[in-house]
DNA sequence: ACCTTTTAGTAAACTGGTTTACTAAAGCGC
DNA sequence: GCGCTTTAGTAAACCAGTTTACTAAAAGGT
């Protein structure tokens, strides 16, 4: 019987002198490895309550070698896509029993890098993977042999590990399709970083739908930089300036086509009116926006969801299935498209209004 | 001189070993808790790099008593509100050596409690708390001699811990002052959660500002439930029908607004040709709405840092600093506040349009 | 040359669990 | 009543660090 006033932790010495067995027992029972007949078990039952006892998880997780825990590394939790992405991935571990220490790498190789350890260091069971760099090797080399880890969204050229990916090549061709259906023909596509999986497959679908539409593809009307709205503007203010601007412009993210459509405000040109638009992920609040924005919506939950049952089962199965899977997309019409206006219009329009 | 081909963890005994030092010295060195003459730091030094020590995290902190790791507890991550308070915090954390575990609560006390167990339990050194419903005394209970909490945004009734808010009673002031002074005089606040501070010091503001214009507070004209759309959905549509509506809303989250901005929209009424508008929080991209929407800007980046700041200084200090401390919020003057439809002729108006 | 202080370093206890290998006693068949 | 199998339970090793209390040797002072 102790005195538990300001009460320093029990441990189960404590449970076990309480019940009156050894400390093994307290432990095996408590984890169910042992059966013990009713008196003893309620013995021990009762000293757990008496002495408030809880498991000292340091302790544990040094003698099993785990952790129960999960890294979540992504650029930037205050992204919506990635806090949206964050919100599933919390809720899948949770309900499979994994808490998520989250990790913001601001696409720093370095801290990237390092986060990456933390499943060597034992500091977590399994990494979740989310970048959107291209990586100069560094990357591939830190998760090489590393076995825990999958990546998520984006890949990571070389790596073998499971892969849950959106249809990228699909999105992309099904904005593109949709835009030449509305009469586009000189349709811009405004890509994320440069030479990155999505980026590139976005711009192969987009391709394609060119292609089977005759339309000849024309790379000045490709434009790369990052997924943010900066590189949306700058690249808005590029293809306006073009002797023939584009028609349409297919944003290969929410926040690039904020930048295109705050550039467009300032050059007083109307969306749809004087150019379409198709955004791309659909995790901002685009049906609010003047005019709403169409869009090809990512199914970001579910990536997160898939993405914890495969790094789970990858490591208690110990399964070896490091497929890639991928994800459908989906075309959420709203009101960002229009038929176009004459493009020698567009070219006066644009001409008078910069004025 | 070891192998390491199959690399299983090289530990500090490995060290110690391969330096032809002890253990403790090893321990010492690396802590900084000891002084070596250079030839021995020397051996240390290399036997590390060869071996590619690591320390074990598990041991340390089951023998340090601490984790240098935070927990972050918020409704949910996904919402951008909490995605940004997240980001902050991660920021502010990792500069200062600090890792986040994230807890989404999805507002089940359930989960709040375990979560706050976790610092009792010595998962994390301590807990940044966010919340949004009211607390029926679960938590206060639960936070009860729990040193190390800090309270973000929202408060919980009679716990003593430092606490970092915004300045709601400034807030709800300032937007309405800013309505009233566009002429409105019917203006309806749209509160989250009964009973909660954030409410009540925001309607507070909203009603200080009547009285010091001479406008009754009229109760029909409050409405509460949630942060969420749905809430502002179903306000809107309430005083929509109200005999003599509103011509200016007041709404207390972003969310809210959005709600608001749809049922509104469904009525066919126009923003702010038939009714006025001022958001809270301002974390959505309202400048791209129609119209852009004001609103009153809280400083959340702040909150979580200064959040984070004042937990770290809370436990290793020990100081007592358990102030609540006011972060200041601003008006952003954008597209949605116009001077009232006469009242008579929106009434009118929304009986036509509602057929 | 002797005493004191500093330096360099160690052994052993400690953090709190989990688990393996083992023993003592009871149950059971014949 | 003997041997065999369960049942109930334990001692001790182990995970990998940190820290306290201590010693041996070198340096310094007079």
């Amino acid at each position: 019987m102790m005195d538990l006033k300001k009460h320093k932790r029990s441990t189960a010495r404590d449970v076990a002198t309480e019940a009156s067995v050894s400390i093994a027992t307290v432990s095996r029972w408590l984890n169910g490895s042992i059966k013990l007949p009713e008196v003893t078990a309620e013995r021990i039952r009762r000293a757990v309550i008496l002495l408030r006892y809880e498991p000292n998880l340091h302790a544990r997780r040094l003698s099993l070698g785990r952790t129960d825990t999960l890294a979540l590394v992504v650029p930037d939790i205050a992204d919506p896509f990635f806090a949206l992405l964050a919100g599933s991935v919390e809720a899948s571990a949770e309900s499979l029993g994994f808490g998520i220490v989250l990790c913001a790498t601001l696409n720093r190789p370095t801290r990237e890098v390092d986060y990456i350890g933390r499943v060597y260091r034992n500091h977590v069971d399994g990494l979740l993977f989310a970048t959107n760099h291209p990586d100069d090797g560094t990357l591939l080399a830190a998760m090489q042999g590393q076995s825990n880890v999958v990546l998520l969204d984006e890949d990571v050229q070389g790596v073998k590990a499971p892969k849950v990916f959106c249809d990228n090549h699909g999105g992309g061709r099904e904005a593109t399709t949709h835009l030449i259906a509305a009469g586009h023909r000189r349709i811009a596509f405004v890509g994320g970083v440069e030479g990155v999986m999505s980026a590139v497959e976005r711009c192969e679908g987009y391709a394609a739908a060119l292609n089977a539409a005759n339309i000849p593809f024309d790379p000045a009307l490709t434009d790369y930089g990052g997924y943010t709205a900066e590189q949306g503007r700058s690249a808005a203010r590029r293809l306006l300036r073009l002797p023939e601007p584009p028609t349409a412009i297919f944003a290969s993210s929410d926040q690039i086509a904020i930048g295109v459509l705050e550039e467009l405000r300032d050059a007083s040109l109307s969306v749809p009116g004087d150019i379409s638009i198709v955004a791309y992920d659909d995790v901002a609040p685009f049906r609010f926006f003047s005019p709403a924005l169409t869009a090809i919506r990512q199914p970001v939950a579910d990536m997160g969801r898939r993405g914890v049952e495969r790094l789970v089962d990858h490591f208690t199965n110990t399964s070896t299935d490091i497929t890639e899977e991928r994800l459908p997309v989906h075309l959420i019409q709203r009101g960002s498209v229009a038929p176009p206006a004459r493009s020698s219009r567009l070219s006066r329009l644009i001409k008078a209004r910069s004025k």
